[in-house]
DNA sequence: GATGAATGAGGCTTCATTCAT
DNA sequence: CATGAATGAAGCCTCATTCAT
């Protein structure tokens, strides 16, 4: 994550690089985005990025993983470090997935939704890889989702699937990112996360410290 | 919907089109179909596309509606038709969306999951009628999911919020095709099926004819 | 040969490219004439060339046909009808390729030997096709001077083998274009005629009218 | 020759760069072999071919020149050192060819031709010197030949110009090549070898140990 | 009115070559 | 000195779109 500590120079090229298209493919679709367009953004030279990927869909896998890695270590591991109760993992989870949205609903007007959906769904059909990469980083989601689900329903003593509730809570989610997006409203996030607070049995745990101001 | 008893041949040529089209970009996106692939497909010259649609993109737009049309008349009207309990409308929704995939799993290996998300999400930042669109679809999903709520709340003397009910519930109906498609598992939608009746307080009703033995 | 008398405008199109491409590729190979210059100097739309050959490989493989229907039909079949005795016949194919080349050498200072072995040369690895294409031209000038070879025999009531003279002819041609090219010298055409025709019998037939007037 | 004997190891770097570039030149054409393949085959960085020759042509041009000189040791004047008798000589030579491209077919399926022209037909054009230096070589074949021719009529007691029949030979030996390359059949090093030795006066002189028993 | 033919713009990719360590 | 890294210039090809019959 942390380009500037990579060792070698290629390896900082490359991770820049790929940083760089990950933002413009969140942004603008995979064929909405050109090499060159990456190219220039990274600010290499476009037979540089041909160095370090077979071609543009290689790009588009390396970025997936790069998606994956941040959702999973800065979403979920990072949360499950800060918080240790269900309910306020799974309410940091939803903050700063809204967060992030919101931040860039302010900016530009528009909300992205999930950048690997988007491209595994853009691209998922032609290249199996990347919708693999991508159900391989939900289903490390889901597991994440499942402790979520264990630890709540055993605090509340109660009994239940968790396997079947984390999944659920994935759907979810999806959800939360296709409906912001659609809707170009990133409070959608919010619903979806009181739905998934009320799924898991702590339907009253805020989100956002005053978010019920709003009439 | 039905092409055949449209007044006008031209008429006829333009939804037989659209009809064509909405495959194609279902199974393929948008950008992996090219304007000859349609022309071809639908067996006629590629002008006469032209004359129908003043650009790819219009008919892109125009197959966002015929879906959306499908799927408020087929899924919903048709549903809301046939049953009047709360529990056997869900089911049925999701019945109806489960044997499609599966059908089409079987068929080709792959989930091709919601065809108006997959455009929206393609198209969506460059083409915003297109995301609008499919919100404004997904708006009336929304109701009549909120109907399914409100009546399951009725029939069970149940009080809650059937808006924000009918809210959770179309998001997990994104989640479902995104799931479905991101894992090539059309069993995801009747996961998520089982969820949402749950949710509205029908845990056990039966999706498929002889799916509730449990072991 | 004749392109106004094609029927449809596709078809001039096309035989007007593959007759560009074929000057061109002459003079400067393959990979040295770009589809942008085949376009240009045929004076159509890049595209238009695609729309008529897969690649530019598939182009040159018509350029190969090409150049092979004239050898065949301008070289040998007109040959064979102007003249009947085999010594005339062999002269006169020498003499055409001879004031061919003698031709370009005045205008450009180069020779550019045989346009079928060079492109089958410069393709024949990467693409079969081409050199078997042009093994079948060269099978059937083999054929024809198997022709002359055998009327060489029997005018001269000698006896031999006239396939192996049919052979030894067509690769002492293929030697004539090859050294020609390489000392771009035209006058190597008239050594190997001069051989070719004593090979057959007839060592003192005149090729060029006045020709051992120079010192 | 001898890359080991070479005194200092840059020599020896240069030459294992021009003998790997000629085996892929030979192969694959100029055009069909990158730098970076010829650097990766010779096991040195790119950078250093870059070291020891200008450009990709000059190290075109010290191929032909490496090429050049194999055929003119190698071929001729060993086989000068080792036979006498011109019949012996000349069949030693085509022996000799016919051997090198009958095992490259039996290794690869195809058949190669004279690397020198294939080199100088595809850059000739662009680059005189290499169609210079081949043409230079072809001169000192021919001279080869042309010995032959002469010690071949001598020995018949015949009369003749030995530098046309050298010329012819030395063109019939481009032809052998050519043909066989387009045939992908390294017999036609045979035809042409026997063609050969009927010029020269000697027929009935093997090339290979057990092929003249007629049928 | 429908279609074969044509086009301009732009995308992806590769290559020979040079730089900087 | 040798090498990993970088680059500019093209080349091939495709596509959405329009023209002309």
């Amino acid at each position: 994550m942390d380009i500037e500590a990579l060792p070698t120079k290629g390896e900082r090229t490359r991770a820049h690089i790929v940083a760089t298209a990950a933002q413009l493919f969140w942004r603008r679709n995979f064929h909405g985005v050109s090499v060159d367009q990456v190219a220039d953004a990274a600010e290499v030279n476009k037979a540089t990025v041909y160095r370090y990927f077979a071609d543009k869909r290689d790009l588009a896998l390396a970025v997936v993983k790069f998606n994956g890695a941040i959702t999973l270590e800065v979403f979920f591991a990072a949360t499950f470090d800060k918080y240790s109760a269900p309910q306020d993992r799974l309410a940091e989870i939803y903050r700063l997935a809204y967060q992030a949205h919101a931040a860039i609903h302010a900016d530009t007007g528009d909300v992205f939704g999930c950048p690997m959906v988007g491209l595994a769904l853009e691209l998922g059909q032609d290249m199996p890889e990347i919708r693999e990469e991508a159900d391989r980083v939900f289903t490390q989601v889901e597991a994440y989702l499942a402790t979520i689900a264990r630890d709540a329903l055993a605090s509340r003593g109660a009994s239940g699937d968790a396997e079947t509730l984390g999944r659920t809570l994935m759907q979810l989610q999806h959800g939360a990112f296709a409906s912001s997006r659609l809707s170009a409203d990133p409070s959608r996030m919010l619903d979806a996360g009181k739905a998934a607070l009320a799924l898991i049995g702590f339907p009253d745990t805020p989100i956002l410290e005053k978010e019920d101001s709003r009439p």
